[in-house]
DNA sequence: CATTCATATGCGCTATTACTCATATGTGTA
DNA sequence: TACACATATGAGTAATAGCGCATATGAATG
C-alpha cells in the first residue's frame, strides 16, 4: 500500500467533484443560487438554460452532494450544500487570474 | 450585461481547470509529482500507467496550464506549474471529507 | 551514421455526457 | 374530481474523451 492507494478514495471522490464542476451551466447555476435557496424558476430565469436542461443539472448537483433541494409548496427550493463552495469557486478564480499572464507568456511546452 | 456575462471568462476557464482535473489519473499524475519536478519515466513507475496514457494526459495538463514541462538532455521534466495547487487539492479532499458524513445521513433529495 | 533510450503523436474503438423533445409526477385550487 | 402549474424523468442523438497500438521525433552514445 503506497501513497496511491492510500489517496485512492479521495481521489474518487475528487474526480467526481470536478467532472461535476466541469460543466460551465453547472457552476453558473451554482453561483446563480448565491447564498440563499431558490426555486427552479427562479434558477432558469436567471440563467436562461431550459427547464429541462436545469433539472437535469440540478440532480447532477444534488448527487454530488453539492446542493439541496427542499419543497415548500409546489416549489422546490435549491440550495447550495455548504456555501463554502462559493468561497472556493472565487479562490479558484483569483488563483487563475494571478497566474493567467504568466501562461500566456510562458512556453510551457513539451520539447 | 449581468453578472452571469461578467463572470463569462472566470467560468469558462474554472470549467476548464475541472474538466483537465475531473481525471483520476490525472489527478494521480499531479499528486506523484509533488513539489519538485520529475522525468515522465518517474511518473510512469509512480502511477503505474502506460507511457502513452501518461504522455496523453500530461499534454493535457500542460495546456491547462498546470504543469510545466522542461527537456533535460534526453529527459523531460515535468513539474506543477504552481505548487500552490497541491494545497488546492488537499484542501478540497479536506472540505469533501468533513461534509462526507451529513452527506450520506441526509436525505438532499429533489421530492 | 547507426542504434538505443525517452517521449510524443496519429488512429480507431468504446464509453460517457449534455442536450432536446415528449411525457410523467406531484402539488395547489376551483 | 378536474385543471393548471412546478418540476422530474425517459428516449434518442451528437459530440467528446480515454485508452491501447503502432509509429514518429529527438537526444545521447558508440
Amino acid at each position: 500500500m503506497n501513497a496511491n492507494t492510500y489517496h485512492a478514495e479521495a481521489v474518487k471522490d475528487l474526480s467526481k467533484v470536478f467532472k461535476v464542476l466541469s460543466e460551465p451551466n453547472r457552476i453558473r447555476i451554482l453561483m446563480s443560487m448565491g447564498l440563499e435557496c431558490a426555486p427552479v424558476s427562479a434558477i432558469i430565469a436567471r440563467t436562461g438554460l431550459s427547464q429541462t436542461n436545469v433539472s437535469f443539472h440540478l440532480r447532477v448537483l444534488r448527487e454530488a452532494g453539492l446542493v439541496k433541494g427542499e419543497r415548500n409548496g409546489s416549489f422546490i427550493f435549491y440550495c447550495l450544500y455548504d456555501t463554502k463552495l462559493l468561497e472556493i469557486l472565487s479562490g479558484l478564480t483569483d488563483w487563475r487570474e494571478a497566474s493567467q499572464k504568466a501562461r500566456e507568456s510562458e512556453y510551457t511546452q513539451s520539447a
